[in-house]
DNA sequence: ATAAGTGATTTGTAGTATAAATAGGAAAAT
DNA sequence: ATTTTCCTATTTATACTACAAATCACTTAT
């Protein structure tokens, strides 16, 4: 499961060392980027290839051209920190604790009145989906397996809402929350523990009892939280 | 209040172009697009600043370009829905009901739990700013001042949680709110209909009241989902 | 019938040239 | 001395050309 993230393309490739430079703060707001000529030579690629991948950084907001002026880093504030590529690379270059406290409560926001509402409109489709999702982890023998499918249920939790900004807001932070599970999940001696809450939920919206869901899906969330917070220290280590 | 958008740049028409061009449905998802020389010719511009703007659609998910193949136009399930210029380009063209229902499901959600947040971690500084906010609602004397004091009232809220993630979700559907709010307080014989209901919520805020202010912000999107479902026709009908 | 190879087509990358904008300084006016 | 106007150098913006890389569709050999 150790994304390979082939990237085909040269100026994909020039996106992802200038974001994640940018990102991890190594090339601080505010401040000038070389110009693109010495640039491009300094990346080993041609103008073009910077260009284009300049418009994309661009427009993700983390960076701004002038004619003259040439190109600096904006402020954070800028940033379009729903994209998922941003939130990739912070997830990438240390995940603060802040950073983890947010993600753990737009959860705790959005999770629990997702499950209400795909309690309310799921389809029958939708429920077998989500079905086989806690059946593979169930059957899940070691962590990746499992990691997977929790992101499969909550994924799939989500797409039963039917609302198409409730799903991309979690396929936004689903590669962040990626890493979060396996934290979560790595400090439990045995990574099944939540497994009956997940088949509460479950239940809960199969028999359309959204309060019922709501209030098991907030245990969920909370009970990952605590597990992270336990071993406070390692939070800030990425692997890949 | 007429925002003017004044695209400075070529390939950044050529975004916006293209973007409303496949939002819209008038490009159809799984279609070819001419090929760059063609397109570029047809469009004015330059094969460059055609593919720098390729780029940045590539980026939000909405093309996607294979040697040999050509490009054609991604899925909507691929788009990136929270892009700001997404939200923008289908609000502008068509909003559907269903599109302002998951709007207003997304602001049920997200709002009266910020609300909640923001009366218990903001700063000094950060209620002054609601207040402020609240003030110049109080002062709006048409229409257009009150929609961008309502617009600032719910930011600064937001920014109040001190969750970075929250925010900028906020400033991703402002613009979709931007245009919502209008069509709800158009609605109203009195457009400061909401005031009171407004200094509820900046007072429990204040006064550090999770809860009050979480109930007083979930009556607040409420009372404006119900203004804008008395009009249902005029819903899908864009200025600009 | 199958496999390997060949060519044509389209995007990807490089390089060069010129246009447009503007920061910063020089010159002129007050 | 201060302000205004103008100029110029520098950097991004756009255009154009050429070639590389990938791969679909067809051909050929086995």
């Amino acid at each position: 499961m150790v994304r390979p993230i082939v990237v085909r393309s040269l100026h994909n490739q020039v996106i992802q060392e200038l974001g994640k430079m940018i990102v991890s703060g190594e090339l601080e707001p505010g401040k000038s980027l070389p110009r693109e000529e010495l640039l491009a030579e300094s990346m080993s690629v041609s103008r073009t290839a910077l260009r284009e991948a300049m418009k994309v950084l661009s427009a993700k907001g983390l960076i701004e051209s002038r004619q003259k002026t040439g190109t600096r880093v904006r402020q954070a504030i800028h940033w379009n920190q729903l994209d998922a590529d941003v939130l990739a690379w912070r997830c990438a270059s240390m995940p603060t604790d802040t950073f983890i406290e947010e993600l753990v409560e737009m959860r705790e926001i959005i999770e629990p009145a997702a499950a209400a509402a795909a309690a309310r409109r799921h389809t029958p489709e939708q429920l077998t989906a989500i079905k086989d999702a806690y059946d593979a982890m169930a059957a899940a023998e070691d962590l990746d397996a499992w990691a997977v499918a929790d992101l499969a249920f909550h994924d799939r939790m989500l797409r039963a809402t039917n609302n198409g900004l409730l799903t991309s807001l979690f396929s936004v932070i689903e590669t962040a929350l990626g890493t979060y599970f396996v934290m979560s999940a790595r400090n439990s001696a045995n990574f099944k523990l939540a497994l009956p809450q997940h088949f509460k939920v479950y239940e809960a919206i199969r028999r359309r009892q959204p309060e019922v869901a709501r209030q098991g899906m907030l245990k969920l969330v909370d009970d990952s939280r605590s597990n992270v917070h336990h071993q406070p220290g390692k939070a800030n280590k990425p692997q890949r």
